[in-house]
DNA sequence: TAGATTGTTAATCGATTAACAATC
DNA sequence: TAGATTGTTAATCGATTAACAATC
């Protein structure tokens, strides 16, 4: 449906860029020039401009940006403005952590249940959500409008709970499990690899000594 | 000390790697070939040769690469091969998750403790790791040769706290603070910024339909 | 040796930065 | 109007891919 495709790097700056607006906007910070804000992030200028112009002209010549309607409308661009129901799968301490995150954090996630095959944890609360099972998972995808469900148990279950997930017409799946999903090209999968991105910490100690 | 620097784009594919060649590895495959392990892992075989002859010639014309080699070679390269002593600070659900993951996922990142201003998780337990005043924290770092630190408090505190993390001689920080840290150019800080990831899957979310 | 596959150089592609005309 | 700053085109830089000679 797009013109042109934006390109991973353009959206991955985005939300730095919603962050950086959102903190202008509590300073009470009614406008700002690409220039400013570049000193602030650390970027150039040039980048956030061009960035920007991937979406349209929000800035005016002469005067910079508006603060508060930039951020709106990068809002709409993230999907901000809407709200997406989530799932959790998996709920041991990482399971629990994401509830907290997705439900505080930043409103417009909205964690409507947690699931996992554990009989112990099914029937316990996390914040008000229960643990259900995951015999009833299909069900409740249905029956409740799900876009998104983060999946946090063990690598050896995370392929073929994605399969079904995706059969369940599931297209947007957090992956917490380190493992590459490899969905239908029609599904979403932003990973969160932990202990990959504990290695690139450690390759640098490791380099710079 | 390095003679050239290596580019962060390859350094972030070095623990995908290492992942393959893991698994190549329980799957007691003995040697592979760029073409072959491209296709497994969707890149390019040229990628694959390109980033580690960034490192040294680790193949063999007409052979490929041995497995078993390749990967002590990659964890050397990450520095898995050493002991890298943690502190977590923030015994809340993320900080419980980190402890769990940094000890169990991949050996070699030991939790040596885990730090908390609010007094009524000052000592109790997560898995035999006891939680900690911010009170003892610079002569515990001193006393127990801490190399990197795992930040998963409020954002409002991170800022403060990596400056001090960083007076005591901290140069490694794993970041979960929504927030940039902004430490001298000797600091290392790998940044796993949450809401951004998911606001990306909502971004994709939101144009593809 | 012949075949396979690396290591590495060269070509291409895409992303970032610089420059500046348009315009508020 | 003059000054400021955007939107956008052009130049540069870096990363990826292709090609192939070296060599096991």
């Amino acid at each position: 449906m797009e013109e042109k495709s934006i390109s991973a790097a353009v959206i991955k700056r985005l939300p730095r860029y919603y962050r950086y607006l959102s903190d202008l906007q509590s300073e009470n910070v009614e406008r700002i020039s690409s220039d400013e804000l570049s000193k602030r992030m650390g970027v150039t200028a040039s980048q956030i401009r061009q960035d920007l112009n991937n979406f349209g002209g929000f800035g005016q010549q002469g005067y910079g940006y508006n603060v508060e309607y930039l951020r709106t409308e990068i809002g709409k661009i993230l999907g901000l403005d809407k709200v997406h129901n989530m799932v959790i799968i998996g709920g041991g301490n990482l399971g629990r952590a994401l509830a907290g995150y997705a439900n505080f954090e930043s409103r417009g996630f909205v964690v409507k249940g947690i699931f996992d095959s554990n009989p112990e944890l099914v029937g316990t609360k996390i914040r008000d959500i229960k643990i259900m099972s995951m015999g009833v998972l299909e069900t409740f995808l249905k029956e409740n409008d799900v876009a998104i469900v983060a999946l946090a148990i063990p690598r050896g279950d995370a392929v073929s709970v994605a399969k079904k997930l995706y059969d369940c017409g599931i297209r947007a799946i957090w992956n917490f499990a380190h493992v590459d999903l490899d969905l239908p090209s029609d599904a979403f999968v932003e990973n969160v690899h932990l202990s990959e991105s504990l290695m690139q910490l450690s390759y640098r100690l490791n380099s710079h000594k």
